[in-house]
DNA sequence: CGTCGGTCGTAC
DNA sequence: GACGTACGACCGACGT
């Protein structure tokens, strides 16, 4: 290759068009498609990589007619309009190409083929060497000595010679060539009859349509051909004039204005962090010059103090803890952050971490430790004050945790305005999590330091207390840092996508009551728990010996593979089902319930399974987690996981607890009020349908719900064709079934599953259900379309959550989003008012200064503990807040019980 | 020895 | 393939 100046010039067009249809269905978190940007990128950076260029240029078609149109009107005419998805992803790749610093190039009438072919002429004149980087075909016809062709998706290069080889004849025959063969994609006619490979012998033979044309009678081939080519001459010209790309555009003629300059790297982050280009996102923020940190650490007295005085608002808090359970946690250190870049951590509880090496070393090294901390008595009662102002706002990342931490200490942490971690789940209710570390990276691109990389992890794991203070300080001033960097942004996001209503009502009042009830926890009969786990152990080792029995063998019930082995292949019982994965038979309980018709196993199996799941669900784990000073049960609630809006709780997970069958209930009996107070149970009576009632505005539904009706009887008489009188509870039960199967989408298949019926007969009962509960049909019909339209659906709060599949082609990937569709509005607004009620139910208990105290929420239902004397106030107080939560087209009802248990209260 | 996907079962 | 939302126990394959 030569020598001199090269000038890359780039077919944007092409390249858009390639890179669109190159790569399949990929789009961002928002409905973005990004193939094509994606494509067009990675085609980008390897001209940028691979050829360094210093001089380049990227040109662009421009809307509207060109001389070609001119020429001939139908030009191109067979082309579909632009895909609407293409489009979309046009200003995103103009932006690419401007943050390449790219100049880029377009004029009106002409393609970028003509200025291309413009801009090699005048590169050539001024003594640069030409690269067109383009996949295009059409161009060979501009390559000569100093302008080849390079096409970076295939890595190929074509030059005179390869020109020459491959298709025997000169560049500038090309344009011969191709007027003869037209080209279908363009509407270019040429000849009829006649495809490139007779267009290359003619031309190589004749050398040019005109030669052609002049010796058309001494033609060398059948009378066919020649009358194809006489008939069309008029074509063949006026398509070579279409195929001939234009070099004499009027443009400047200064190529300096190509001189490449550095991209602009930080545009370029920010544009791969919008369309989630992770691993072009990382790179090119790890390209960017970091910020100086200031990351400090606090030990005297008189520096906190100094520092806290001039703590501006809102600021960020993090607590380092011995603990991930915040019921079990010991406060470490406290970091703070109120400027980016700029954070502070106050050590409070490090200690050495080898206590042999303490006894090793002489006194004074642990002296030394001692000394470096500040007194934690002394800096929390300084931070006290400022902690517990409402009026001075704190941000945090999970900041029930911090809270819950600092109240053991005596501070009751308030004016919580801001999470980053309900912010993010806001934003996107789907996303697998909402950790610092993740925000950090798709906020602000900024790999975090891990905790793991602090504490170490598995068996080398140590207590944040026994980190060293040096170490200790970048990870707890960073996360300090990042949670006030991302609160800055998602704020503008929360705000920008209407959702900062739904944060400063719902969800961040909503963090200390969840945080008091965690603390609250939730007294257990531990001795109960204790008999029931050992009853169950031994009726299950009674049943073991039995099943290995009739098995003739012994082998692990609990392993479903060697079920199934023993089920159908030794018993050759009838398979049933197989399990998804194509890994084996289905053992679950249908299948066992079928097979215990023929068999005996099954029966047992199945009494096995349910006691092994309650006793190591429940009865043995439930023990495990009685707190070792509170002697309570202290769940968490978390606030960030389901895409719906729901909470969910862990640690345990108290919002499984059995509680339909008998041995079900006794569990729950194991969960006990204090002496001298009651359980008391407030459940919203079918919350999700009286809701579906409302948004549906269903004339029966609304009748139904404001006559107190019950909707069971009612929506039999109505599906089965029924006076409510004769009802019986068998139909009840079906009409149970298909109201439950209507707030989640089901078919009839299911239905057909679910009450043992014919799938015919099952399609009658929801044929029947929609002709009737015409309102309801609508809802579900409007509700589809609007997802389909928005991509998204909304809860009655305004709690949102998209919805990337609603538009699939795959139906069956359609079906599941529009299932969503129908279900998320319905479950998320009752996960919108019992959280409210939740917030008024605890302000309501403050003001009134009652005892009673808000225990646990399950989806319907709130669970507080009550003394005797207040039964009557409560009830009252939780119907009224309960039912008054929010305003609906039919009211809403609360059924209150209360007990010595929580199965009595149920 | 830890991680992770698969299967199963509990709740609303 | 066919009904939404969770948590978690257990198994077994796989990687360190």
């Amino acid at each position: 290759m030569t020598k001199s100046r090269t000038l890359y010039l780039i077919d944007g067009t092409a390249y858009l068009y390639r890179a669109f249809h190159a790569i399949r269905n990929l789009s961002n978190s928002k409905g973005l498609p990004t193939n094509a940007t994606y494509g067009f990128t990675m085609m980008l950076l390897k001209l940028i990589r691979d050829k360094e260029p210093d001089y380049a240029a990227m040109f662009f078609d421009m809307k509207g007619p060109t001389f070609r149109h001119e020429i001939y009107d139908q030009y191109k005419a067979n082309r579909p309009p632009m895909p609407e998805e293409m489009a979309v992803q046009i200003p995103w790749i103009k932006k690419i190409v401007a943050a390449m610093n790219i100049p880029v190039v377009e004029k009106q009438g002409y393609e970028a083929d003509d200025l291309i072919g413009t801009y090699t002429r005048i590169a050539k004149a001024q003594g640069f060497f030409s690269v067109m980087v383009t996949g295009d075909k059409d161009f060979m016809q501009l390559v000569d000595r100093d302008c080849v062709i390079w096409d970076p998706m295939k890595d190929k290069t074509m030059d005179v010679d390869s020109i020459r080889n491959d298709l025997g004849i000169e560049p500038i025959q090309v344009i011969d060539m191709l007027g003869l063969a037209g080209d279908t994609s363009d509407n270019i006619p040429g000849v009829p009859g006649v495809g490139p490979k007779t267009a290359l012998k003619l031309i190589s033979e004749y050398g040019n349509i005109q030669e052609i044309y002049d010796n058309l009678d001494n033609l060398k081939s059948k009378k066919a051909m020649h009358k194809k080519l006489l008939d069309n001459r008029e074509q063949a010209f006026l398509s070579r004039r279409l195929v001939t790309i234009e070099r004499s555009v009027e443009v400047s003629h200064d190529l300096g204005e190509f001189k490449m300059e550095k991209p602009d790297n930080e545009a370029l982050a920010e544009l791969f962090k919008n369309l989630e280009f992770r691993k072009l996102q990382q790179e090119y923020f790890e390209a960017l010059p970091v910020p100086e940190k200031d990351y400090r650490c606090l030990t005297k007295i008189d520096d906190i103090k100094k520092v806290l005085d001039e703590l501006k608002i809102p600021f960020a808090i993090d607590t380092e803890t011995t603990s991930q359970h915040p019921m079990l946690a010991e406060l470490v250190g406290i970091s703070f952050s109120c400027q980016p870049h700029r954070a502070f951590y106050i050590p409070l509880a490090h200690v050495r971490p080898d206590l042999d090496e303490l006894l090793l070393n002489s006194s004074d090294v642990s002296s030394d430790l001692l000394e470096s901390q500040p007194d934690i008595g002394e800096v929390l009662a300084m931070l006290k004050p400022i902690l517990e102002d409402p009026l001075i706002p704190k941000v945090g990342q999970n900041i029930k945790y911090d809270y819950i931490v600092l109240a053991k200490y005596g501070i009751e942490m308030q004016g919580m305005v801001f999470d980053t971690m309900i912010a993010s789940y806001l934003l996107n209710p789907s996303l697998r999590g909402h950790g610092l570390d993740q925000i950090a990276m798709d906020l602000l691109g900024h790999k975090t330091i891990k905790y793991e990389d602090v504490t170490g992890k598995g068996k080398k794991q140590i207590l944040f207390s026994q980190v060293d203070i040096e170490t200790a300080v970048p990870y707890a001033c960073e996360d300090a840092d990042i949670t006030l960097q991302a609160h800055g942004i998602l704020k503008k996001r929360i705000e920008k996508e209407g959702l900062l209503n739904l944060m400063e009502t719902i969800e961040m009042p909503l963090v200390p009551v969840l945080a008091k009830m965690e603390m609250q926890g939730i007294k257990v009969d531990v001795a109960k728990l204790h008999d029931l786990s050992k009853s169950f152990q031994q009726e299950m080792d009674k049943i073991e010996k039995e099943i290995f029995a009739v098995a003739g063998e012994t082998f692990n019930i609990n392993s479903s593979q060697q079920l199934g082995n023993i089920l159908f292949e030794k018993l050759k019982l009838p398979v049933q089902k197989k399990t998804k994965k194509k890994t084996g038979y289905s053992t679950d309980i249908d299948v066992l319930t079928k097979l215990a018709e023929q068999h005996e196993l099954p029966a047992l199996i199945l009494r096995f399974r349910s006691l092994g799941k309650l006793k190591s669900t429940y009865t043995d784990a439930l023990q495990q987690l009685v707190h070792p000073s509170t002697f309570r049960i202290h769940t968490s609630f978390n606030q960030t996981i389901t895409a719906t809006g729901r909470l969910s709780s862990s640690d345990p997970n108290l919002q499984n607890i059995p509680i339909r069958n008998e041995e079900g209930k006794s569990i729950r009996e194991t969960f006990i009020p204090e002496k001298g107070w009651k359980l008391l149970a407030a459940d919203y009576s079918q919350i999700e349908l009286r809701i579906l009632a409302h948004c549906a505005e269903d004339k029966i539904l609304i009748e139904a719900f404001t006559n107190d009706e019950d909707i069971h009887t009612r929506t039999a008489a109505e599906v089965f064709h029924a006076l409510p009188g004769f009802i019986t509870d068998e139909l009840r039960r079906q009409a149970k079934a298909i109201n439950f199967g209507i707030v989640y989408g089901m078919g009839a298949f299911k239905l057909a599953k679910e009450l043992s019926i014919s799938r015919k007969m099952a399609q009658t009962y929801i044929d029947n259900y929609f002709a009737r509960y015409s309102g309801v049909r609508s809802y579900i019909d409007d509700t589809i379309a609007q997802a389909r339209e928005k991509g998204e659906v909304q809860t009655l709060l305004g709690r949102r959550r998209r919805l990337d599949d609603i538009n699939a082609s795959n139906a069956n990937v359609r079906g599941f989003a529009e299932r969503m569709a129908i279900n998320t509005p319905i479950q998320g607004s009752a996960a919108d008012f019992i959280k409210l009620a939740m917030i008024n139910m605890d302000k309501a208990l403050r003001e009134e200064s009652m005892k009673s105290r808000m225990l646990l929420s399950v989806h319907d239902e709130i669970l507080f503990e009550v003394p005797e004397n207040e039964i009557d106030a409560l009830t009252a107080l939780a119907k009224k807040e309960m039912e008054g939560v929010f305003d609906l087209k039919v009211p809403l009802k609360v059924n209150i019980d209360c007990g010595d248990n929580w199965a009595e209260a149920h």
